[in-house]
DNA sequence: TGCACTATTTATCGATCGATAAATGATTAT
DNA sequence: ATAATCATTTATCGATCGATAAATAGTGCA
């Protein structure tokens, strides 16, 4: 009944694979899997999308839990083994094309649908790796965002990033993510151009922070219209 | 062993409600109970967290099914039964000032773990009221932002907003969205001035619509400086 | 007070879940 | 060619799921 050929007499030939290629073909297609149905799809019907049969799978993961694991970890560490944040303080570049370059190659590595399905399941059942995600977006990245915003704007690099410039960065790559939830998650239309949305994102954030922080600061006044000039490419 | 009381072989005395009360109760604690579950939580546990037994809710709701869709429209529909968005068009205040009421009172009623996680499992389902609810969003609030924006920035009222002025304000609202979902759902530390993260988000929120959107116009850029001197309170 | 009504509980069904043990069959070495 | 090895399947267990039927007990009315 459950296999066609085999419902019709004909014998399926039984493939064998080594461990590896097995092991890599089940994590690839549970990502896959659990990204539509959310972590509680079965693992039969898992089982049968793979071609395989259920028990079959408990030969490579003690359990469940462990194949999730692995789901997990290649989602979260696939679009971060890049040196794209690094590239965010090569200063020989202008900050806009830095911060240009640096979305486009991060969006076009997580707006997907099975890479956003599996960060907002994650994220709900409040797992340590998603904290640590969110952590390492913080640290690595939007600190560094304000780092390179503060050189180009004359101000001391040396000091910890305020609340105030960490919300207002967080703010802005929100509002960047949220272009992929509503393009994958809601299905919504979106504007089309996907780059043209983030530049138009980076310029309201560069001239936002020079608003919202130049008042403490009669440098950052001095220097905003420079930065606003650049604005108008 | 379930009841303590009765394993104690201490009777525990049987509660008669009202069945408009107790229906009322039961989609306020289901409400609580899907939102920290998710929607594949067991009836038997969201009956012992009631304190009555499971069949029971089969008194009041024909499926599981059934008492989630009352969930659904509890939540989707309660932060909507307001006027807010109406006075969004409310022109004898400062569109500033109209953003910043509207943003802060919505925020008040969706900004709490049961509403965020309730829509963000209903929104990885697909489901129709999600959908729905994304339009409206889109149509009730946005659009009118855009209108009053134009009117504001005395542009043309009449026509459908761009598809650049919807993805503007949709960057600017998830944006501010992001922060709920930061606070609540990663549980990550946010600025704790949330009127004042939406201040921001709205004075750069209109810096770049007049940016981005006055290359087409002479009549903005005019328009821009009087926006932008507002913006310094 | 006793009876009718019905809210609530007890008992249970069939389906499906994750997981394990034993049987089978394809591959590899001798 | 034959035996050993191990990838894969068949069969099955106990727990838990949503749901239903029948028994029980609290409430209001005569």
């Amino acid at each position: 009944m459950r296999k066609k050929a085999k419902a019709a007499g004909i014998p399926v030939k039984q493939k064998r694979l080594s461990p590896e290629d097995r092991r890599k073909e089940f994590i690839r297609k549970a990502t896959e899997f659990f990204a539509e149905e959310g972590f509680n799809g079965g693992t039969r019907e898992l089982a049968r999308r793979l071609g395989v049969t259920q028990p079959l799978l408990y030969r490579y993961f003690p359990s469940k839990e462990d194949l999730i694991r692995e789901v997990y970890r290649k989602v979260y560490l696939e679009p971060l083994d890049s040196d794209w944040e690094k590239r965010l303080s090569d200063r020989s570049r202008p900050l806009r094309d830095r911060l240009q370059y640096f979305y486009v190659t991060y969006t076009d590595a997580i707006f997907n649908r099975v890479w956003l399905r599996i960060y907002l399941f994650s994220g709900l059942k409040g797992l340590d790796i998603n904290r640590w995600y969110v952590g390492t977006v913080r640290d690595k990245i939007l600190t560094r965002i304000i780092k390179e915003w503060r050189f180009e704007a004359g101000l001391s690099v040396q000091s910890k990033p305020t609340a105030k410039e960490l919300e207002l960065a967080w703010v802005f790559h929100g509002g960047i993510f949220y272009y992929g939830v509503r393009k994958f998650i809601y299905e919504s239309p979106v504007l089309e151009d996907k780059e043209r949305m983030i530049a138009d994102a980076i310029d309201t954030f560069l001239i936002g922070m020079t608003r919202a922080l130049g008042k403490n600061s009669r440098e950052v006044s001095r220097n905003l219209n420079r930065l606003e000039t650049t604005a108008d490419r």
